[in-house]
DNA sequence: AAGTATAATGAGAACCAGTTTCAGCAACAA
DNA sequence: TTGTTGCTGAAACTGGTTCTCATTATACTT
């Protein structure tokens, strides 16, 4: 299982919008203004984003075209959806676009952080999870670590 | 952070009965025939299960109140809800019910199964969560480290 | 054991995040 | 610029989950 991107100097916005490109490109969608003003805000969230938190800071984008490119973002890799009990989904760039990082997720307000981890905690709970999903006959793609709790603000 | 129960002998289902009957007093709940037997299906099942699940194991069971019950039996702090991308939630029992483990989430059928790690991964793993929780002003209630991919079925 | 208070039940209605529809529009190719 | 195809957006729809409320079960009191 890869890492993502070493961590080290963000990636600029313009160097987000060419991989993104590139990425669409190679699956036949095209990168419009909509899609651009979509990948826009989520970088400039620097966060996992929600839906309503997407149209509020871009109220020109309607509702059904940002589920739609959520999903189109999604399925070229851009965008990964983390799945929370909370009442809307939130989305953040995928992998090879953020640094590999875990969540702390807030059980009271439903806020999402990104946190990272030692390289070594990493690679052992890489090493082990392969082996437990070998042994159930499972192909890993991903692996998800969060951590429940309450957040600073709730506390 | 606690790991739940020791791996050892599993709890026999009138183990499980009692134990569920103290949290539920604890919370001022009463222990209804429509709990017994909705404890009695999860228990059956040996993995988490969906409302579909449930009903289709006791059809006499009403959707509403298997909802509602399974929403008392997680603040009484006997089931876990499971986040999934897929269309129904799963729920299974709860940490002191069932030992402390993981889940396989199959991306395809939207299946989960339970696995165990390592002791000393789970304990650098909580040592780690702890120390970036603590950097965050983030109190800690429980982990989930869950692996994505295709099951044994869909692959 | 009967009476009383309160919680639980179940059928259906309501809710709402997310998806689909479809007519019009934008992007790219020739 | 003309044609082809994909994208957009407003509104309708879908379906998992929650809520309502009249009825029934549970447990406590006397």
């Amino acid at each position: 299982m890869t890492r993502g991107r070493a961590a080290g100097p963000p990636l600029t916005i313009s160097d987000i919008h060419a991989v993104v490109g590139i990425r669409l490109a190679r699956h036949d969608y095209r990168y419009t203004h909509s899609r651009r003003r979509l990948v826009d805000v989520i970088a400039a969230a620097g966060q996992p984003v929600t839906l309503p938190d997407i149209v509020a800071a871009a109220p020109e984008l309607a509702q059904s075209s940002v589920y739609r490119n959520l999903d189109v973002l999604e399925r070229s890799g851009v965008v990964d959806r983390i799945a929370s009990s909370g009442d809307h989904a939130h989305f953040e760039f995928a992998e090879p676009l953020l640094s590999h990082h875990h969540h702390l997720i807030c059980m009271d307000c439903g806020a999402i952080e990104d946190v990272q981890l030692d390289d070594d905690v990493e690679e052992l709970v890489d090493r082990s999870l392969a082996e437990v999903a070998s042994r159930a006959g499972f192909t890993p793609r991903r692996h998800s670590l969060d951590l429940h709790g309450s957040c600073a603000d709730c506390d």
